[in-house]
DNA sequence: AGAAAAATTTGAATCGATTCAAAAATTCTG
DNA sequence: CAGAATTTTTGAATCGATTCAAATTTTTCT
C-alpha cells in the first residue's frame, strides 16, 4: 500500500508537503503541488488514508443508535417503531453532516468501547454493562426510553401518562370490563396472569412497560377498579397466538389495552376472526403509534409516543456533546376507529 | 487523556504488557495484570482507546450504504423501498458482526474517502466521481442497480424483464388502451409526454427507467401496440398531482402502467375519487414491491424487484472483500387486485 | 545445585497521517 | 544590492495503540 510518505519520497519533497498537497494546496507552489500530484498518479496513490487523519484529531463523524432489545441490524431496521426513531435520528444526522451507524442490540461492554463513532444514544435498560463502557470511554451517549440515574441524559416519554390516557380514554367511553395484554421483552411464551393472582410489578415487564400499567391503574383508581381483577397476559410482540388466548380467559370483557401496538392489531384480527365486532362488541387501544394503526381496519385508537421527536432530541444531545438533562416528552392519544362506548 | 503509556509507566511495566493486560491477561502474571489494572483505576483509564487498535489493523467493522438519489439519512430510513434493501444489507451484517452506516446519497467524492468503512454499496449511477473515490481509496465496493461497466462488481435486476412483465399482464388480460406514470428522479415539476411526441430515451428517466420502458414497448410490441402512442407523465414519486394529471391526459386508457409504486398507489386513490372503479373501469400496475401495496385497497398489482435480496447480495460481495461479479436478479409479477380484465 | 525448558516481559518497529515552529528560499523595498 | 518582509518547505513531534522477536525471569527436572 502507498503511503504518502512514499509519495513524497518519490516526489523529493518532505510528508509535510506532501500532505499540504492534498490539504492545503494553495500553500505549496504550483510547480511543486503538480510535482507532487504526477508521483501520487505515478504511484497509484489515491489520496491520504482517513484513518491517519482519524488518530490525529479523533472525529469519526458518526453516531450509533443501538436498538432497544436483542435485535440485530436488520431487525432493528425492519421495526416500523424504531424506524421513526431512527428518522428523528437521521434528521439530526443531515444537519450536522454526521453519519448514522447502526448496531446490534446485543453488544457487550468490551464492544462498545471498540465503537468507532463520536457519540451513542442506548435504549437498552439492561445492558448497563454498555453505559459503563461509554462512561470509561469518556464517550458522549444518552439513553433513551430509560432512567439511568441523575448523572446521565435521557429522554423518555412519560408512559404512566400514556397508559393512564389509554386507560382514561376507555373508562371515559363507559367501558369497565378490562383484559389487558403486556409486554414481554424477549421472544419466549406468553403467559397469564389471572386476576387477584399474584400481580408483583415485574409481571409487567420492562420499565416503561411497568409505567404503562401503573398509569392504566391511576385511570382504574379513578373510578373504583381495582387492576388486580383484570385479566391480563404478557407476551411478545410477534407473538401470533397471544390474541386469541387474552379473548380466550377475559370472557366479558368490552375493552382491551395493549401495551403494544402490533398485539392490539392483532387482538382487533382475533375479534374479527370469531365474528366479535371491533368497536360495537369490543374496543381496542393499543400503545405506540405506527403506520399500520392507521392503516388497518378498523384503524386502532393508540398512543402517540413521538418515536421521531425522541430519536430527534436523543441525537441532539449527543452531538452537542452529551448532556445530563432529563427529557420527558408528553405522549398524546390518537383516538381512531377501534373504540366507541360499549354496547349497553 | 490518559494512554495506555501512562498507565504502564504508572505501574511500572512495558507498554507492551500493559497492552496485554487488556487483550491478552492470561499472558501477564495475576500480581503483575492486578497491578496494572490498580494503576489504570487511579488514573481514570476507560480501556484501549479503539483509535489506536484501528491505524494498527485497519478495521472499521463497518460497511456504508448509500441511497439511490439525493437523501439525507433520514429520507434514506423513511423510504419503504430502500427500507427492504437496508434490511438485505443489515442481514449480512448481522452474520458478519458488522455494523451498518448509513450516509447522505450526496456525498462528494472527497467525503468518500474518508469514510470510516470497510466497504461501500453505491446506487447512485449518476455520481460517478463517487466511484473514482472510492476506487483509489482501493476500498472494497460494489454499485447497485446499474452497471459501471465489467471491472465494478453490480447487483441489478433485470428492469427491462420487469416491466415486460408488468406491461405483458396487462396486455394478456386484454388491455389495448394504456397510460405511463415514468419516474423523475429529483424533485420536481412533472413532464406530460404527449402521443407521438419526441419520446427519446432520456424521457424516461434513469438506466433502470429506461429499462423498464424498453421492456413496456418490448411486450407492446407483441401485440403491435406502438409504446409512441401511449400518453406518458414522468413524475417525481412524491408528486402529489401528478395521477390526477396523468388521468386527465389519457382518456379512454383501460390501464396503467406505474415506474414508481408510490405514484400506482396514487392512480388508484385518484381513479376512486373519481368514481372511476379499480379494477373493473381502470387496471394499474406499478413497479416495486412495498408493504403499502399489499396493503392498501385495493391491492396493486407491481413488480417484485427482491429488493431485501438486491441488498443481501451486494452487502455479501462486499464484505467479502469485493467482487467484479455482475449479479443480475429476475424480478416478478405479484398479482392484487387492482388489474383485471378491461370491461368489454 | 545447575542446566534445560517454559513462561513472562520488554522495547523497538509499525500503522498513516497532521501540525507547526523553525529554516530556507524568494520577493520586495529603498 | 543589502536587508527586510514574505512565501515555501522542512522535519521533528504527536495522535494511541498492537505485535513479535529477543531478553529475562521463573519453573521444572535430574
Amino acid at each position: 500500500m502507498v503511503r504518502l510518505i512514499d509519495v513524497a519520497k518519490k516526489a523529493g519533497v518532505s510528508h509535510g508537503t506532501a500532505s499540504n498537497v492534498f490539504n492545503n494546496p494553495d500553500k505549496v507552489r504550483p510547480a511543486l503541488r503538480e510535482r507532487v500530484k504526477e508521483a501520487a498518479a505515478a504511484m497509484g496513490y489515491g489520496g491520504p488514508d482517513p484513518k491517519g487523519k482519524l488518530l490525529r484529531d479523533g472525529k469519526f463523524n458518526a453516531i450509533a443508535v443501538m436498538p432497544p432489545i436483542d435485535f440485530g441490524v436488520c431487525d432493528a431496521i425492519a421495526n416500523p417503531l424504531l424506524n421513526k426513531f431512527f428518522q428523528g435520528v437521521g434528521k439530526v444526522c443531515d444537519a450536522h453532516g454526521k453519519n448514522m451507524l447502526i448496531t446490534p442490540g446485543a453488544l457487550r461492554g468490551s464492544d462498545i468501547s471498540g465503537a468507532l463513532v463520536d457519540g451513542i444514544i442506548f435504549s437498552r435498560p439492561d445492558q448497563l454493562e454498555q453505559i459503563e463502557a461509554a462512561i470509561m470511554r469518556q464517550i458522549p451517549f444518552v439513553v433513551v426510553d430509560f432512567d439511568a440515574g441523575p448523572a446521565i441524559g435521557s429522554v423518555r416519554v412519560d408512559a404512566r401518562l400514556g397508559g393512564y390516557l389509554a386507560a382514561k380514554h376507555l373508562i371515559d367511553l363507559g367501558h369497565r370490563k378490562f383484559a389487558i395484554m403486556s409486554f414481554l421483552r424477549e421472544v419466549g411464551p406468553f403467559r397469564l396472569h389471572e386476576p387477584n393472582s399474584d400481580r408483583s410489578l415485574e409481571a409487567a415487564g420492562a420499565q416503561t412497560d411497568q409505567e404503562k400499567y401503573l398509569g392504566y391503574r391511576d385511570a382504574f383508581d379513578e373510578v373504583g377498579l381495582n387492576i388486580d381483577d383484570v385479566p391480563m397476559v404478557q407476551a411478545y410482540a410477534g407473538d401470533k397466538l397471544a390474541p386469541a388466548y387474552l379473548l380466550d380467559h377475559a370472557p366479558g370483557a368490552t375493552a382491551v389495552l395493549s401495551m403494544a401496538i402490533m398485539q392490539a392489531i392483532g387482538v382487533v384480527e382475533e375479534a374479527q376472526r370469531r365474528g366479535i365486532s371491533v368497536p360495537d362488541e369490543l374496543s381496542v387501544v393499543g400503545y405506540n403509534d405506527i403506520d399500520e394503526a392507521r392503516t388497518c381496519n378498523p384503524g386502532v385508537t393508540t398512543i402517540d409516543t413521538l418515536a421521531f421527536e425522541k430519536g430527534h432530541r436523543a441525537a441532539e444531545m449527543v452531538l452537542s456533546g452529551g448532556s445530563t438533562a432529563h427529557v420527558v416528552l408528553t405522549p398524546s392519544l390518537t383516538v381512531r376507529r377501534s373504540s366507541a362506548r360499549p354496547r349497553v
